[in-house]
DNA sequence: TCGAGCATGTAACAAGTTACATGATTTC
DNA sequence: GAAATCATGTAACTTGTTACATGCTCGA
């Protein structure tokens, strides 16, 4: 995760480690966060593997600069391509970058997300109408309010998250 | 997270680990999921911690049966009091157990993470302020759209999640 | 009798957090 | 001259996943 953040983040350009933290802190830290522990070693990792090369630039502040090679590039664009999949809200971070993408892959995901989503629907309001039932035959209704109200937050996040989805296809404006 | 969502389950009464599993399926799915390689090695650690009890029924099937203790109960309410964190949505879950929590804490951390979900909201709102003034000025936007549309699913989220939370805070009925 | 479901577990690995450690530079 | 910010890193620990391994039972 930190590792495909950084690479998304140095495809505008060369960068230090520090630089890189503000920006997904600035940008993708609703999704996820970065701490230096995790991304200072995912840096070495993608210098190693090739995705970056490690410039030293010899001011005082011996800081040092990361750009993206070609085959790192290629493998961002890689995981890009890759479905989407609503675990974790992973997806956003991986539409966060979707500009990069080209628009036929790009609208494939996207409708292909919108039937899980459908489908994911249909599920929970079918469970809804079970639960409601049984809720009717039970007293202590409100015994049970928070894990009703869950339950219901997830039905019209999933909605909500539909209406998006439907909105970004369509190209929508974000008045 | 594993541990926690265990003891919340097993407030109900006690089961096995399968069955723990199966109703984490059922209801908290959306949320997190769990493997049996994370859920045996967490009910062992809950055992030696004294929070459960494990009995052995010699059925067939030799299964364990997994009981809260006095201690594992107080534990689980302390965590349940904590207050709302929003990262990576681990509040849904605490708010899954809300109805084990005594009203005025969950009305004091409700306020408490409303709050803090419209200091949110006016951050995400002048951030967009500023990036739609940038975004004027520049001839390529088309180039920044799945950007833009994060940010803005970002704030739909928060204001949705916000009416959520004033919907819970006043007991609405989700019809 | 065969497959689905019930039931428990381990080992290797992956990913990330927290706390610690260091030191330069800029700004008030 | 003190505090904030810039800048990089390590070590111990936590948490979880995936793949493997085993074996019983119940219904078609």
């Amino acid at each position: 995760m930190v590792e495909t953040v950084s690479l998304g983040i140095l495809m505008q350009g060369k960068m230090s480690g520090y630089d890189i933290k503000k920006i997904a802190e600035q940008s993708v830290s609703l999704f996820i966060k970065m701490s230096y522990g995790s991304l200072y070693p995912a840096l070495k990792r993608l210098v190693s593997a090739g995705h970056l090369i490690e410039e030293e630039t010899n001011d005082s502040k011996n800081k040092k600069l990361y750009a993206i090679t070609e085959q790192g590039r290629s493998y961002f664009m890689n995981w890009l391509r890759e479905p989407l999949q609503a675990n974790k809200r992973e997806h956003l971070l991986k539409l966060f970058f979707y500009d990069y993408l080209d628009e036929s892959t790009r609208l494939q995901n996207l409708r292909a997300f919108q039937h899980t989503l459908r489908s994911g629907i249909a599920q929970m309001e079918a469970v809804q109408g079970i639960v409601s039932k049984e809720l009717e035959q039970i007293p202590n209704k409100d015994d049970y309010y928070y894990r009703v109200s869950v339950m219901h937050y997830g039905l019209q996040f999933f909605r909500m998250e539909h209406d998006f989805f439907s909105k970004m296809i369509e190209k929508g404006e974000w008045q």
